[in-house]
RNA sequence: GGAGACGUGGCCGAGAGGUCGAAGGCACUCCCCUGCUAAGGGAGCAUACGCGCUAAAACGCGUAUCGAGGGUUCGAAUCCCUCCGUCUCCGCCA
């Protein structure tokens, strides 16, 4: 399955093509341009259920100039063309021309204004779309917060110790293989530190992943760069509203490079402004990277422990799908991550995100969380989107479909699953009276054979 | 980093300031012919947006797009500038 699987990479990039053009004019609008036009009061209407209130008249101004604008300046335009003909074939006769030239010369001032204007005007029009989140599907339920989201499922019960349980920082410093205050001399908070036997089974954990989803998911491995530019972020949602949440890496006069902050923008975009063949897809992309994140919004918020890391590991899960495909694969794109922390034994929870806790280009999300016995509750490991046209319209990735016209792809990911929380949760919930940890079943392959980390492994 | 070459539609490839959205070929779709596979003939075949028509399409008209952005010009794929990318040679580092 794994070589079949990279065998269909090699396939698909054969069918990819080369890149369709942007149209600088349009090329911004998120949602539906035509569907904001023609349907404005019900998309401000599901848009204002995540908080996100639509300037009605500000728009609607917008957009009466614009119509009016931009059907005088084509009319313009095509004055000019149609002069500017009559003087090349004057010309080519040997004719005198500047009869015609001074009728060209008349309308010239007003087309400048004209086009200058209605740049301008779309300019603050692809501004305000590009700030629009993604419109939540019917079946996400109307919510402010967090506390607006539904739990879906469990699965696994939670272990009764019979000894007093110890957090992941305590039982990893005990073992003397986790030292957050030498990674914070190396660099500064919310770094980590790991060591021995430790820093093995968070590989471990890497490849397990990798290879469960290759192996029996059907996913193509993929490696991609981990600093990105700022289309490549746009693509997937991150910019222009998000930029304090990235790090930023300036290069001179060139234009900065970003980290990444997760896997699924540098792997999404792999079919930016692609027009990929219809039998190219479904596209199934596993991709392990390191995340960066400033975590400028949550000082203060988990800081003990690396539950919240400006640099962790992730394994993500990305699908690009027909659009008719992606409500099923979301589905199945989120067993998959579900069943990764049931081979590890891990309790868990599904939640159905409500609109207001949902990020900026989904349509729908499932939250996972793992049982965290320290804490007593369930934390975020996993969350799995589908994100409809959304960024495949902010990327220009398409397909050709059986009509032969090119149509949006759907993108959807998930992590499957974010490392090091996995790594707590292991420690956490298999961590013995002794101080040692279990090594799940699944995991000894990866270890040596080893079926604990205890101070004399 | 230095020197040079290049970037045209799904692909290949002409085009060097005027009637070019772009010859020709390949691929694809439809039709015809041919009794199978092969071959031949004809037609069609970029995208986005606007306007009109429409229940919606189809369609018609228009505008923009020849790597991206800016400039010159009545008019730019074609000339100039900047940027991005690809290739070749040299240097440097592995």
């Amino acid at each position: 399955m794994g070589e079949s699987g990279s065998g269909r990479l090699a396939y698909n990039l054969r069918l990819w093509g080369r890149p369709a053009r942007f149209l600088p004019s349009q090329k911004t609008s998120m949602l539906d341009i035509q569907l904001l036009r023609s349907q404005l009061d019900s998309v401000a209407q599901r848009l204002a259920s995540r908080g996100k209130a639509i300037d009605f008249t500000e728009f609607t101004a917008l957009e009466t100039e614009r119509k009016t604008l931009q059907t005088r300046t084509q009319e313009l335009q095509n004055q000019r063309n149609t002069l500017s003909k009559q003087i090349g074939m004057l010309k080519g006769k040997g004719e005198d021309a500047s009869a015609v030239m001074a009728q060209v010369a008349a309308i010239k001032s007003e087309l400048d204004a004209a086009e200058a204007r209605l740049n301008e005007l779309l300019g603050q029009f692809n501004a305000i779309l590009a700030a629009l989140p993604n419109l939540p599907h019917e079946s996400v339920p109307v919510g402010a917060d967090e506390t607006g989201n539904v739990e879906l499922k469990r699965w696994g019960t939670p272990r009764a110790f019979d000894f007093p349980v110890k957090d992941h920082v305590d039982l990893g410093e005990g073992l003397g293989l986790l030292d957050f205050a030498t990674a914070a001399k190396i660099s500064g908070t919310r770094f980590a530190l790991m060591k021995g036997q430790l820093a093995r089974l968070h590989r471990a954990l890497i490849h397990f992943m990798l290879d469960t989803h290759t192996a029996e998911h059907g996913y193509t491995e993929v490696y991609t760069p981990y600093l990105v530019n700022r289309e490549s972020l746009f693509g997937t949602g991150q910019l222009p509203k998000f930029e304090e949440d990235l790090f930023k890496v300036p290069r001179g006069d060139a234009d900065p490079f970003y980290l990444i902050p997760t896997a699924e923008v540098p792997v999404t975009n792999i079919v930016r402004d692609e027009i990929l063949a219809a039998e190219a897809l479904p596209l199934k992309l596993v991709c392990h990277t390191p995340c960066f994140r400033s975590e400028a919004g949550s000082a203060g918020r988990d800081t003990r422990g690396m539950i919240r890391q400006h640099q962790f590991e992730k394994v993500e899960l990305v699908q690009i799908v027909r659009p008719e495909k992606s409500w099923e694969a979301h589905e199945e794109l989120t067993r998959h991550a579900e069943i990764i922390l049931e081979k590890l034994g891990l309790p868990y929870r599904r939640m159905l995100l409500c609109t207001g806790d949902m990020g900026f280009s989904s349509a729908k999300t499932y939250d996972l969380e793992v049982w965290l016995p320290a804490q007593g509750t369930y934390r975020e490991i996993s969350s799995c989107s589908n994100f409809e046209a959304f960024q495949a319209r902010r990327m220009q990735a398409r397909f050709r479909n059986e009509k032969n016209k090119p149509e949006l792809v759907h993108t959807l990911n998930g992590s499957g699953l974010a490392v090091g929380r996995t790594l707590v949760a292991i420690g956490e919930n298999y961590q013995n009276a002794d101080g040692s940890i279990t090594i799940p079943e699944v995991l000894r392959p990866y270890m040596g054979g080893a079926t604990a980390i205890g101070p004399a492994a």
